[in-house]
DNA sequence: GTTCGTGCAAACGGTTTGCAACAAT
DNA sequence: ATTGTTGCAAACCGTTTGCACGAAC
């Protein structure tokens, strides 16, 4: 997503763009890093400096909302903190979880194949995802 | 798992067995129903009154640790809460998150087929599962 | 002037921790 | 005696909320 896309994004579904939500609109809808809350505000706040904790909470939970923006909670990290993090990718896609560093990797749909998942019984599933853990090898693309 | 082989199971990972240990593993260990650490409390509770929130917590955190227990955090329940359960059910199987009741079934391994996870470019996957939502239909088993 | 967004600080809820009492070996 | 376990209460941390100010339409 470009730059100059970023507000025609926000009034596209639906949000009043303001200052405060494009910059946080212009990294989180960018990145590709997985960033938790407190994350985003680091970032943001160096752009934003007199940005306040609770609307980047607020504009977070409102992309997420809006459907621009998917949370993910997909476990711990490394260092044992829960994580909550925030994953612009909305196309379907499965997630690798570096074992060594936490870190969140997209993984390509086609990459994986899962089958048998509509022939459930009992179950009727709307949407679903591998999550992998392990070693990511070094030059791994994100 | 049988009453009877609770406290062996606690020795066998290494885990001196005390009252309130027996009677938190012989809840946990023996649901399906991924309990959160608060419903093992007030489940725990109910057979020893006096224990404190603090010891249920300590006591499912050292059950993790050692392994007897695995701690999972799938994401949201219907009413927005954020959640970590525990899971018993240490063989690999995948799991099923009810969008209705927020309820989560374990899905046996052989019922959904993975394939190319051992392919995937870059990443040395030591484990993985797939996670599903949708409606479970009534009657579904657990 | 009404609506909407922001910043601040306080509240919140789940979890962890420090510590003194206690039990087991 | 030493070591490990418990209960209590306070601390903690990420997140949410109430409210008053200010900006936008």
């Amino acid at each position: 997503m470009m730059a100059r896309d970023v507000d025609a994004a926000l009034r596209e579904h639906g949000i009043q763009p303001s200052a405060q939500r494009l910059v946080v609109a212009d990294f989180v809808l960018r990145t590709d890093e997985h960033p938790t809350a407190e994350q985003v505000f680091d970032r943001v706040k160096s752009r934003l400096p007199m940005i306040s904790r609770a609307t980047v909470y607020n504009t977070l939970n409102l992309f997420v909302e809006k459907g621009l923006l998917r949370e993910l909670v997909l476990g711990r990290s490394k260092d044992g903190e829960r994580r909550v993090v925030f994953d612009p990718n909305l196309d379907a896609h499965h997630h690798f979880i570096d074992d060594a560093t936490g870190a969140i990797h997209d993984v390509p749909w086609e990459a994986v194949k899962v089958s048998k998942v509509d022939r459930l019984e009992g179950y009727d599933v709307r949407e679903y995802q591998v999550v992998m853990r392990g070693r990511a090898k070094r030059g791994a693309r994100r």
